[in-house]
RNA sequence: UGGGGCGUCGUCAAGUGGUAAAGACACCAGGUUUUGAUCCUGGUAUGCGUAGGUUCGAAUCCUACCGCCCCAGCCA
């Protein structure tokens, strides 16, 4: 459960750095503010950090990011810590708030103020906001920066103290006002808000914001992987500039790791969104079966298991993604189809009269599962004169491959008998009223065998009993609600459809919370908090799957259709006349251009052509292969080394990919013969020593063989590959591509058949 | 127009230079069925945003271009 083993970005960073030795074990945490209800989306971080760490052998914590005392309180925390373990997870001794580390916090803020490193800034919001600039301007200075720290600290103190009204000042990291990333332009790391905290009670007079508790709060439990959402990503390097100037005494340090969020098509998550939904009652609550709030989740009748399914199925990516919500359904249906009982229930009755039943009421067992569950129990069912049957379950005129009742038609009453229509009622308006129908006695319960395609389901007028029912389908009707309009005007005005429905006896009984297959209808669920003994009321959780009523085609969430590749003009070389002096050596603008992007690549080029005079190769070699290798700008000192090597590739005593493995030691100033020596890299060219491995490989695999005689030239690939692992990466490419083509004989055969080929057609 | 990210089937997603591009949902076609459900079988990307380049070999490396998301709260 939740141990997600799937592979994804966060698990292979974990499993190298677990190898390393660089982290010994794996912390995580859930880290909500309490300030609202969870939802699906909090359920794959949910999903995430408990299960990592539980794979992992670690911990996960849950705590609280409660720096903002507005909106927070106890309930939600409780409502909070309820879901995590609704969903089936513990944080064991590990509940943390982050309120009980504001002294902590503040004391680290004092010696980052002492050290210059923070200051406290009087100007007024606006000011700050004009000081920091735009994303294509620089911030500057407000008149405090270069206050002294003994002055800022003497204000710090004096906030804390409580001498300052509301926005007077704030406490602000000293990082760089003209940084691209707009969140290290001094960022704030304090505010005065004389309110009472829902813990902290009057005890604090400054909150101290998210950027800065967080990653230090994360220091001080020891959490190794820090993950969020993806939109945390530009305050990553404030995160790390936190951890790392502040003296945690956390090794290893904490590391945020962003992930994209989990969304779905025709639904929304955002906090404000979905309180405005409660606020204006276009939901009963948040935990109206129909929210995508956990709480909304559980009352609808959707399991933990279901929830965490889906997480595992979705996996974790950097890419943001909406979901179909009908993965969803589809594994709510997996869920609970081996936990439903299977009963009768009719959503829209339609009056049905069996004329030639004279009995009274004849008691039908029948089983509670479909027989190839192997699963015992069995309910009795009364049949009678008077039935209800499905209201779509009668067509006066059926389409094309209808196969339930209609004029002249049988159909199997499930469980109970095969009936054949007689005739119909309808009202003034043309509506049926009622069906009239004959049945077969021979045919009762599961007794006799019939030809009849369809099954319906059915209930006896005077033995069933009336029920509640409650239908729904997707709170909005558009795939990306607020995308083109106001998102309340997307809400979906029949998402909710309250029934009087008419079930068997036996379900009368059902207890709240207990879950029920409504056969033919969908998975059902007796709300826990509207039912009463005897009297239940039913949510659906999901429809059954239907082949018939083709559902209508969701509209997907429009993605904005990538533009089909408009080459646009090329940008000119950064210095036009080196350029082409380049070009004229034959060196094309592409390549020209990263040469000459930096001065000193292009130095280095210069120097090795002049050891080793072959300009085109060298501006490949350079571009391809040395440049990306290198960490920082390539130094003109290792040009010779370069040259070296080159000489050794393009004389065919190094293949490019054993270049590769001694390119790094060269740009450190190795010598690549003397390496290539000690690492006994020499190029494997003897075709006859080819020719030997390549024949095996095609021995091994004579499928593959089949395969590429049969016309797939990819499996060339194949086997080269085979040529180059059993040569340790050491052959020749063009000779062990010689050679494969010789072991597989392909040219000879592909003579033969084109030439079979040209004389068939010839004998036409 | 600055910076940070992201583009693999209708939707998610694996893939880290060599076994014809996993798997799931959706879709299509069959089979079983007293639920048009479940279950089973098969099909579905000659190609990884586009165009060039490097390589014997590229979704994976290089270059340019295109598109989408995020950042200018005293929210988290």
């Amino acid at each position: 459960m939740a141990s997600d083993t799937g592979s994804n970005f966060i698990r292979t960073r974990i499993d190298s750095e677990l190898a390393d030795g660089r982290v010994q074990q794996v912390v995580t945490r859930f880290p909500p503010e309490p300030n609202g209800w969870p939802h699906i989306g909090h359920a794959k971080s949910i999903c995430l950090n408990f299960g990592l760490a539980a794979s992992y052998g670690g911990r996960c914590h849950l705590r609280f990011d409660d720096t903002n005392p507005e909106g927070e309180s106890e309930e939600f925390a409780q409502a909070l810590a309820n879901d995590v373990r609704w969903l089936g997870f513990d944080w064991g001794d590990h509940k943390y708030y982050a309120s009980d580390y504001y002294e902590q916090l503040y004391v680290w803020a004092e010696s980052l103020i002492e050290r210059g490193l923070a200051y406290v800034d009087e100007s007024s919001e606006e000011q700050i906001r004009a000081h920091r600039g735009t994303v294509t301007e620089a911030g500057t200075p407000t008149p405090f920066r270069d206050r002294s720290p003994a002055d800022s600290l003497d204000r710090f103190r004096r906030m804390r103290a409580g001498e300052f009204d509301d926005g007077a000042m704030v406490l602000r990291a000293k990082i760089d006002l003209t940084s691209n990333n707009m969140k290290m332009r001094d960022p704030l790391m304090y505010r005065i808000k004389k309110q009472s905290h829902y813990r902290t009670g009057d005890a604090w007079g400054i909150y101290p914001f998210y950027d800065y508790a967080h990653c230090l709060s994360d220091a001080l439990e020891g959490i190794t992987y820090s993950l969020c959402t993806l939109e945390f990503e530009n305050n990553r390097e404030l995160y790390d500039w936190y951890v790392q100037h502040v003296d945690t005494g956390a090794d290893p340090a904490p590391q945020q790791i962003e992930f994209a969020r989990l969304a779905l098509t025709h639904t929304v998550t955002s906090k404000r969104k979905l309180k405005q939904l409660v606020l204006e009652g276009h939901v009963s609550g948040w935990d109206d079966p129909r929210m995508p709030t956990l709480a909304g989740l559980r009352r609808r009748g959707v399991r933990p298991e279901a929830v965490r399914e889906l997480c595992d199925r979705v996996g974790v990516a950097r890419a943001n993604s909406t979901l179909d919500p009908a993965l969803f359904d589809q594994i709510i249906r997996e869920d609970l189809d081996a936990e439903a009982p299977r009963v009768m229930a009719v959503l829209d009755p339609l009056p049905m009269v069996v004329e030639n039943w004279d009995a009274d009421v004849d008691w039908i067992d029948a089983p509670l599962w479909p027989s190839e569950f192997g699963l015992e129990g069995e309910r009795p069912i009364p049949f009678a004169k008077n039935l209800f049957i499905e209201r779509a379950d009668f067509k006066v005129k059926p389409a094309k491959g209808f196969k339930r009742l209609a004029p002249g038609r049988s159909v199997r009453l499930l469980n109970g008998y095969v009936v054949t229509y007689t005739g119909h009622e309808v009202d003034a308006d043309g509506n049926v009223t009622q069906v009239r129908v004959s049945h077969d006695p021979k045919t009762r319960g599961g007794d006799a065998r019939s030809k009849v395609s369809g099954s319906i389901h059915w209930v006896a007028r005077d033995t069933s009993m009336e029920a509640t029912v409650r239908v729904y389908d997707r709170l909005f009707a558009a795939a990306a609600p607020g995308l083109e309009q106001d998102f309340l005007l997307d809400l979906n005005p029949a998402s909710l459809k309250t029934l009087t429905a008419r079930i068997e006896p036996a379900l009368s009984f059902a207890e709240g919370g207990s879950h029920w297959q409504f056969i033919r209808a969908g998975y059902f669920f007796a709300d826990v908090q509207d039912s009463e003994p005897g009297k239940p009321v039913f949510n659906q959780v999901v429809s059954l799957k239907d082949s018939w009523k083709k559902q209508e085609t969701l509209v997907q969430a429009r993605k904005a259709a990538n533009a089909p590749g408009k080459v646009g003009d090329k940008p000119d070389p950064l210095h036009p006349k080196r350029a082409k002096a380049l070009r004229d050596l034959g060196i094309d603008e592409d390549t020209a251009r990263v040469l000459t992007d930096d001065p000193a690549h292009d130095a280095v080029f210069v120097a090795v052509v002049a050891k080793h005079a072959q300009p085109e190769s060298v501006a490949k070699f350079l571009v391809n292969e040395v440049i990306p290798a290198a960490e920082q700008a390539v130094k003109l000192d290792v040009a010779p080394g370069i040259a070296a090597l080159l000489a050794m590739v393009d004389s065919g005593k190094l293949t490019t990919k054993l270049a590769r493995k001694v390119l790094a030691e060269v740009l450190t100033g190795g010598d690549p013969v003397a390496i290539a020596k000690r690492d006994g890299l020499t190029v494997v060219s003897d075709s006859g020593e080819l020719l030997a491995i390549a024949t095996k490989a095609v021995a091994d695999h004579p499928e593959e063989a089949q395969k590429f005689r049969d016309g797939n030239g990819r499996m060339m690939g194949f086997f080269v590959g085979k040529v180059m692992k059993a040569t340790g990466g050491k052959a020749d490419g063009k000779a062990a591509k010689q050679a494969v083509e010789a072991a597989l004989g392909t040219w000879q055969d592909q003579m033969v058949q084109i030439l079979n080929e040209s004389k068939a057609s010839d004998n036409k």
